[in-house]
DNA sequence: CGTTTGCACATAATAAAAACGAGTGCCAAA
DNA sequence: TTTGGCACTCGTTTTTATTATGTGCAAACG
């Protein structure tokens, strides 16, 4: 069955998105014919509808009911169908608190953004930060006492980790200064696993006479490895989700907020799509196997960093969420970190830029 | 009316007690000759029962149902009336996975703990970390490249903390050393805001001819206080919390969500609490003002170190938890991480103590 | 005087039945 | 191609009846 979208039907989806979006209810064709003036009948709104239905972009929960968008309809709303949003003022001050607010970790940013967009938008939210796979990595260490000593890990994109070794021997300058070196040419592997056993031998070699301080400081470096390569999820307004009719039942409920505590689906679900360069994604009914969550969707936005993906932040909501509205601020915020991001790149270099005055 | 708690009075109410940790439903007089044996008829728990209601340690959902402790009930049912848990050794080893994964961020440390508490337990969890207020403090500096350098926070309670800074005129060492000099003796002050105009202006002094650096310098450091000076909550297994029944209307399961998530709440009760050397709080139904949630209690245990409370760990669940069970566990983690802190203070010092072999 | 027995009363929970209403599908006519 | 009319479906709500459980009380018992 081989069908044209023609303008009217068009419009009539959208009619029907909009309308659900805001009500939550099955749109009848009565309700279609008043509140939009198509200047025809119901019952040719219905043949209509019928239609879209066979297409597959409308479905009815019951023989009796208005009809209800399909994912499928819900996709071409947003990709061809919905209008843009444009924020208002008052929304657009909301989301700049963020960027007048600077915060130098970028993991503290991302969960600032992801407040700011729960609260904007009255939906869940989240942040991911990736792992920095594969970026460059280096060690500096610092005397402290005799008894301790510091190493800082510092990594190409700006995060720096550092950890306080204390140790049973007394160490000094000379023995922190071998253990450095020792660190830069043995322990640049990105990834806690990677220190194997021979990894560890090598770097005890390259101690020499220091040898001693070997365990402490590559479990310190251990541990490090291991806070950092694993992905930082933030989530928030939790309890904004449970406002809406469509998790009024516990099930749903639970099945969404599941998803949300076990964040290595969420993890693994971004990853995926990051792939297919979407950033959409709707639960179908059907369960497609990858979230059993019914009638919720999912959007999100990358954050760049040189061109590399380094986190995203998204929501979490009813499949009928205001997605013009969404994606507006998603837009709106996750450039406005990116660039940032990318500002301070530049501003990193030592370019003798005239300082601005302290501002406190 | 003044009434006396008989041995048999007590040996109902624990009956009672145990029965709805169980059930979770009201429960009769008849169920509790069947299944406890007091060699009495039902009628004669009737009395009593209706005696223990007088005196506020029952009450009835409705006239035609059994009885339901109250928040009183529960009160002495946990501190006088139950009998000691003890752990068995599955439990013991789930719990002792968090001290054989030994982490040297009391963060991080606590984090897995609660996630431990929640898998033991079945109930949602929390661990929060208090603001470090009154530790000294004082900070290492160290140069990185000519247009950057790190700020080293060291904390008294063994957290370190580190920022890169970035400047647009070379650095030396020279000037890193001013920097740390300045840094000792105008910054040790613990939170945020006691950075005021004149600290900053008398810091600016102190660093004499690098004073071009203060700016960025302060700013990193009120970066990392006020990272640091707020309290750090953690929460694990919200969604165990849906599968009792006493959440499976919507409307009380958004209230203790709400708590969650709203953590300040939380953080406040704690504080409360602590002070009152009481470490069970029941939510009462009729709502005494600081926690609206209704048939919910919270246990927690404080993390101290040094004698100071630098945290807690608790649980939070139904009112008719399994407080046997609960204190049971959050008595032998906190104890463990407790007593770990202090031993790693112990170890802190140069003592020369025989070093164990690598472990990875 | 504490305990027991028996019975009436109250009420939540459950089930079944009835009335309602919203919306479609289809057909014949414009 | 569109429209009005109308029967039909099915979820929702309301009403009514039924059942079950546990108490409270009074009178009887040891």
């Amino acid at each position: 069955m081989k069908m044209e979208l023609t303008e009217r039907k068009k419009r009539i989806l959208k009619s029907i998105v909009d309308s659900y979006i805001e009500s939550g209810e099955p749109i009848g064709s009565k309700f279609l014919t008043t509140s939009y003036d198509f200047s025809v009948s119901p019952a040719t709104i219905r043949n209509e509808m019928s239609e879209l239905e066979d297409m597959g972009y409308l479905e009815q929960p019951h023989t009796s009911a208005g009809r209800v968008p399909t994912s499928l309809g819900f996709k071409t709303y947003v990709n061809s169908l919905m209008e843009k949003y444009f924020l208002t003022m008052e929304e657009l001050s909301v989301l700049d608190e963020l960027t007048s607010f600077k915060i130098n970790e970028l993991n503290r940013t991302l969960e600032q953004a992801s407040k700011v967009i729960s609260r904007l938008t009255n939906y869940t939210s989240f942040s991911v930060l990736r792992s920095p796979e594969d970026m460059a990595l280096r060690y500096e260490t610092l005397l402290i006492d005799a008894a301790s000593l510091l190493i800082v890990m510092i990594c190409e994109n700006d995060i720096v980790k550092s950890s306080r070794v204390k140790v049973s021997l007394p160490v000094d300058e000379a023995a922190v200064k071998a253990i450095q070196d020792a660190l830069n040419t043995n322990l640049i592997k990105r990834h806690a696993d990677d220190i194997t056993m021979p990894v560890f031998m090598a770097f005890e070699k390259a101690l020499g006479k220091y040898a001693h301080f070997a365990s402490d400081c590559v479990k310190a470096v251990y541990e490090m490895l291991s806070a950092d390569s694993k992905e930082h999820v933030h989530v928030d307004g939790v309890t904004k989700l449970l406002s809406y009719p469509e998790y009024s039942s516990v099930s749903n409920a639970k099945s969404v907020l599941a998803i949300i505590e076990e964040q290595n689906k969420l993890i693994e679900l971004l990853y995926g799509l990051s792939e297919d360069k979407q950033n959409l994604y709707i639960s179908d009914d059907e369960s497609d196997g990858i979230l059993p969550a019914k009638d919720t969707s999912f959007v999100f936005h990358p954050i760049t960093y040189n061109g590399k993906t380094v986190g995203a932040i998204g929501v979490i909501g009813p499949k009928r969420m205001d997605y013009k509205k969404v994606i507006a601020s998603l837009n709106y915020l996750a450039s406005g970190i990116s660039i940032e991001l990318n500002e301070k790149k530049r501003k990193g270099e030592p370019e003798t830029i005239p300082r601005p005055g302290h501002e406190l």
